[in-house]
RNA sequence: GGAGCUGUGGUGUAGCGGUUAACAUGCCGGCCUGUCACGCCGGAGAUCGAGGGUUCAAAUCCCUUCAGCUUCGCCA
């Protein structure tokens, strides 16, 4: 076989005159009848290569039987195009390769989908066919851009003192969170391992073991319904730091996420990133993953229409609710009435009982509420409001929980259809200060918000077994343009505080010790005290590539169904199988 | 578990009660020495996702089902 000397975008006016081996696959073949050309592609780029009968013969008649994919490997001189042959829509448009000697490494079936960049077919075919997919360029450059920006992430730790080490994939299965991944055990008949959600406790464990600074680009599993933006098995950037407090890790993950856009999209970002506190990004935004790169904030008016003659608003303040409001900049004027009907109509998708609106123009007030208004409850509306000539208000009146929920939707929802999201902004906040539990209505206890091995506020735990829903945590969340890329804390070190912890989400301690006493034994011999981050690396990566979905920037994503397409696992195993682990496969249903 | 959208030659679409199932591209053959979305001529290629029903007649209407996608719940 020919030695390849270059990659096609290697190539260039420089070295003309060379002789130079290309591999690659055909992407095209023009054939003039006594001329043929043939676009190579490798992973670069691609190379247009001329085969000439009076150049060689037995060259050009290989070139009449080779097909789009074909793998050739072509040898000859690099020239120079003339002038008018230049094609400045590729890299290597002003130079050719005269092809004297061609090898066909191997022949190719017609391809199901075209090799070729911004492709509309069914993505079924494509994770069926993924290598081919792959081999579409701007699939390579994903690649090329997920590789570049993991290789960043582990030069940048290294370089300030990070171990990678790693943690075991067979792993207990723990009780809160998601559902787990369980794989059975051969030689303990019933008993489980479980696939790791997350590295946490092993990290915390190393925390112990003195080494300091560790990461792991590590794969996670969650076995719970998946999304455009969430895959059952995905990578994180787990990362775990001793002797730090917030600011320290804020001021690391800063620098780092610098480094990461410089390299992988050419972009400065500024940090210090913004703050803010969970409470405020609720109240103002309805999330606590807040889209910044737009206002549409949410406004409470609670004072001013919660005792009017509305009974949506007043019934909700009699029940301990509160009515808050949107004004969507010229939407008045923007949006028929029909285009109102319907965003009323998602309201209620989304948890809403309706949606009253009021839409400004000139001399009046268009709605279905205001009759029920007295004059000063419109004034102080529209003044909070700052509502001027072609504005729409719209409300939610309810619970303060269901209220942040759907104008939190309905202010993506607007600037959805107002096209305030610009690809182009990056947006970086922090949010802090998270509740650190939260009752669960169905279990009828209180769960972590983050999870159970997160650090109370020093300020808050003294109140914690008293108000356990006003207790806040040092947990922190990173968010870019209105998607959570990060999240961490900092960690309950202590084994009496950790104990309290436990028992706030209803563990006892026999549960505690059966769960974890590995972990509270640890904390009895000398934990530092430490906190860490976690990143999804596949969340990143998108939003780098500027993708729609994950799929895209994982090289073998599995459907919604968990499935993959192309290898069709999940599948059935033998009985033989089946019964070497002990287990037994439910009789369906006749 | 719920809601919505989609499923027609290899691919992408049109057709939405009676068509020889149309178009583009790809594929195959022929011609062509400067193309790069090459061009020109010719050809092959579809039991319309699957099953059932309504009808004289179903790609088209109805029901069921499967698959994919989006989304709510869920995802510490």
């Amino acid at each position: 076989m020919m030695k390849r000397t270059h990659y096609t975008t290697q190539l260039g006016v420089e070295q003309a005159g060379q002789d130079v081996v290309i591999c690659g696959w055909v992407d095209t073949r023009r054939d003039h009848g006594g001329l043929i050309f043939v676009d190579l592609r490798d992973r670069s780029g691609i190379m247009q290569v001329v085969f000439n009968p009076e150049i060689n013969l037995d060259a050009f008649h290989l070139a009449e039987s080779v097909r789009g994919e074909y793998v050739v490997a072509a040898a000859g001189k690099l020239r120079l195009r003339p002038d008018e042959t230049i094609n400045p829509n590729i890299q290597t448009g002003q130079v050719e390769i005269y092809v004297d000697k061609m090898e066909v490494l191997n022949s190719s079936k017609t391809p199901p989908f075209y090799i070729e960049d911004g492709i509309n077919v069914d993505e079924l075919l494509r994770l069926k066919y993924r290598y081919l997919d792959l081999r579409r360029p701007e699939m390579q450059k994903i690649m090329m851009l997920r590789h570049r920006v993991v290789k960043e992430i582990r030069d940048y730790l290294d370089e300030n003192g990070f171990m990678d080490l790693e943690t075991p994939i067979l792993m207990k299965s723990s009780p809160e969170g998601a559902r787990d991944y369980l794989v059975p055990s051969r030689v303990h008949p019933g008993s489980f391992y479980a696939l790791p959600q997350s590295p946490q406790i092993f990290k915390q464990l190393l925390m112990v073991a003195g080494f300091d600074r560790y990461f792991q680009i590590a794969r996670c599993f969650r076995d719970e319904d998946l999304r455009a933006d969430r895959q059952p098995e995905f990578t994180q950037l787990d990362m775990e730091m001793s002797f730090v407090d917030e600011e320290d890790i804020f001021g690391l993950v800063e620098e780092m996420m610098a480094r990461l856009f410089q390299a992988g999209m050419g972009r400065i970002i500024n940090t210090p990133f913004p703050r803010l506190t969970y409470a405020e990004c609720m109240a103002r935004f309805g999330s606590d993953k807040p889209d910044l790169r737009f206002g549409l904030e949410i406004v409470d008016v609670t004072d001013i229409l919660g005792n009017s003659d509305f009974k949506v608003f007043s019934g909700a303040v009699a029940a301990g609710g509160v009515v808050r409001a949107i004004n969507a900049k010229g939407c008045g004027e923007k949006f028929s009435r029909r285009e109102i009907d319907d965003l009323g109509r998602l309201a209620i998708e989304y948890g809403a009982r309706g949606m009253a609106w009021i839409v400004v123009t000139e001399n009046e007030l268009k709605s279905p509420i205001t009759k029920f208004l007295k004059e000063d409850q419109i004034k102080g509306l529209l003044d909070r409001m700052q509502a001027e000539a072609g504005d729409l208000i719209i409300f939610g009146a309810d619970s303060t929980e269901m209220v942040c929920r759907v104008l939190g939707f309905m202010r993506l929802e607007l600037a959805r259809r107002l096209e305030l999201r610009h690809d182009e902004e990056l947006n970086f906040l922090w949010v802090t200060d998270f509740p650190l539990l939260e009752w669960d209505d169905e279990e009828k206890r209180y769960v972590a918000v983050h999870h159970m091995f997160t650090s109370p506020k020093l300020e808050d735990i003294d109140a914690m077994e008293a108000e356990p829903a006003k207790t806040r945590a040092r947990a922190y969340d990173l968010v870019l343009n209105g998607t959570e890329v990060g999240g961490g804390s900092l960690r309950i070190y202590q084994r009496s505080l950790q104990e309290r912890m436990f028992s706030l989400v209803g563990m006892t301690m026999e549960d505690a010790r059966e769960k974890f006493g590995y972990l509270m034994d640890a904390f009895e011999y000398g934990t530092p005290p430490h906190g860490g981050i976690a990143f999804g690396i596949d969340r990143l990566v998108m939003l780098m590539a500027g993708r729609d979905s994950i799929r895209d920037v994982i090289a073998f994503p599995k459907t919604q169904s968990a499935a993959c397409p192309m290898t069709e696992a999940p599948s059935k195993v033998s009985l033989r199988q089946l019964r070497e682990l002990s287990l037994k496969i439910r009789e369906e249903k006749a």
